[in-house]
DNA sequence: CAATCATATCATTATTTAGTGATATAATAA
DNA sequence: TTATTATATCACTAAATAATGATATGATTG
């Protein structure tokens, strides 16, 4: 069998692809695209909940997408890495020519999601 | 409300990284980086059940990550664009450096799912 | 110190999704 | 034609995850 890579490295992999496979936690990486923003700015940005953009910054921050600085009572997050934007902006690169495809593809809900 | 971007574009977007945010399929990508493959091939590769590599196979064609071209009794599969192994790489990278935090993220299930 | 503001945490619920086993389809071989 | 091989489909179950509401924490202001 020819083994591909090892498990472990399969699962980070997958963790980390997960951090983009939402749509609210996108919506939070593009709200961050221009630079850091308060919790409240992002809230503001998606629409989403308080609490909710908090969770999911919880997820971004744990697995390294996002950095976050206190600064008082506020905290500014921001993009960890050039690389993060550079996925973002290969992946909307690649969207412009599967996008058909993706949108037809019934397997997973196609669900606008527009608001918390 | 500084609208970051319109929320079929982000639904869609995160429909595309799902097709990466899993260990099956992101095994089966990995599989493909070398070039086609049968099902067959897929199947011994990844060590995953032939009906779970289908399904997987079918979301990741339905999406445009790859394309399938039947010859004979067997489908061969290739990835359908330069991008996703680009994808793949700069996620390699990415990941090289927030490994450690994607590790301790506990908000997902870190599994190693080794096998089927 | 009391009030307020910004963010984080947490348990719960509802929804999504992965995997399985049984079976269907389609191509080739005997 | 019958058997065999390769792949696909599908209903079902189990597991994972997103969102919510209530509440906690921690900083600042009066």
């Amino acid at each position: 069998m020819l083994t591909v890579a090892n498990p472990t490295a399969l699962a980070l992999q997958a963790k980390l692809f997960r951090g983009f496979a939402d749509p609210s936690r996108l919506a939070i990486l593009q709200a961050l695209r221009n630079g850091a923003r308060s919790v409240g700015d992002i809230v503001q940005a998606t629409g989403l909940s308080q609490p909710n953009v908090s969770n999911h910054l919880g997820c971004l921050r744990d697995c390294g997408l996002v950095t976050a600085s206190p600064q008082g009572r506020f905290v500014y997050y921001e993009l960890s890495d050039r690389r993060v934007e550079q996925l973002l902006r290969l992946a909307d690169e690649l969207l412009a020519d599967v996008a058909k495809g993706v949108y037809e593809c019934t397997r997973y809900r196609a669900e606008d999601s527009s608001d918390a």
